[in-house]
DNA sequence: ACAATATCCTGCGAGC
DNA sequence: TGCTCGCAGGATATTG
């Protein structure tokens, strides 16, 4: 499940990729994926645009483009949003039989072939491919003000990395907030870009524990998760992120977070601090793990 | 106003 | 061994 640093990554890897590149065409299969407008009419309208800026906000991939031949218009965006097993691959493939082959040998798992569902055919030969093993991928597609008003990215919270999300606004954010530090951590509408990797990662190296009411917690301890989020996240995006799942950047290889991470799905292992075994509980209906030892309920 | 629950989808692990 | 079944999980919609 891509988080901030995995969407960091692809980002990173898009901007060297295919920045300046015009789409030529489009293919897909699945066409709920694409939430607007209709596959086909993006299919019509996004040929010919440029691609001429690439961001990230939160967990969403943000793809502008504009028409060399018509300057005066309002740029157009392509938004996309990975969810859980969204890949963005840069590649070359083919389709034989309704199957998506690969052209470049060795560049990817063949596995990951067939969850492409959508592939951008660029001006330079090369492809920008969706693949998708859950289809819970989101793409939105329209001119700039109209994607960022579908897509409710107007609602998101500060990005956790932004020079903007202060450790003041965190405070703010958390002393209005009643329910548990994971839980907020992770609502993409208070802060943007924690997942439930690095909301376990975030809370276990600034030794709170995840149901700890945000309310509750005092000066010190906020300041504590706030450093520890601008640190975890930013040896995230060094390390290209968690593969533990299934993460891979665009040329289908893993990030190094994995074998580096404290607790995330280590259950029944030692803490990294060497105390408490790790802990596996649930929080609204996903997994929270943490050390009991250094991370204490106190209430 | 807010919180709990269902929804989407498919591979995988548990259980028999 | 081979089959069925239920679950995970981010964000959004729907229900309580």
């Amino acid at each position: 499940m891509p988080e901030l640093p995995e969407v960091q990554t692809i980002v990173d890897d898009l901007s060297k990729k295919i920045m300046g590149r015009k789409i030529i065409g489009v293919w897909f299969d699945a066409p709920k994926i694409i939430k607007k407008p209709k596959a086909l009419e993006l299919k019509n309208q996004i040929k010919g645009l440029k691609i001429v800026k690439i961001k990230r906000l939160g967990k969403n991939i943000l793809i502008y483009l504009t028409d060399d031949q018509q300057p005066t218009t309002n740029d157009y965006l392509l938004l996309i949003h990975q969810k859980m097993t969204g890949h963005l691959l840069y590649g070359k493939w083919q389709i034989a039989n309704r199957k998506v082959e690969s052209l470049v040998k060795g560049s990817l798992e063949e596995k990951v072939n067939k969850y492409i569902h959508i592939i951008f055919y660029l001006d330079n030969g090369w492809q920008l491919a969706l693949s998708d093993l859950r289809k819970f991928a989101k793409i939105v597609f329209g001119p700039e003000k109209e994607v960022i008003s579908l897509s409710g990215l107007e609602k998101l919270g500060p990005d956790a990395l932004d020079k903007n999300f202060t450790l003041e606004k965190f405070k703010d954010i958390a002393k209005a907030q009643k329910k548990n530090i994971k839980e907020v951590l992770m609502d993409q509408n208070l802060i943007a870009g924690i997942g439930n990797i690095y909301s376990d990662e975030i809370l276990w190296f600034a030794k709170i524990h995840p149901l700890r009411r945000a309310n509750d917690l005092n000066i010190n301890e906020l300041k504590n998760i706030y450093e520890a989020i601008k640190t975890i996240l930013k040896k995230a995006v060094k390390l290209r992120g968690t593969s533990i799942s299934d993460f891979r950047d665009t040329a289908g290889k893993s990030g190094f977070y994995a074998e580096q991470r404290y607790v995330y799905r280590k259950e029944g292992e030692k803490c990294p601090r060497g105390n408490g075994i790790i802990k596996r509980i649930k929080i609204k209906s996903r997994s929270a793990h943490y050390c009991p030892k250094c991370q204490i309920v106190r209430i």
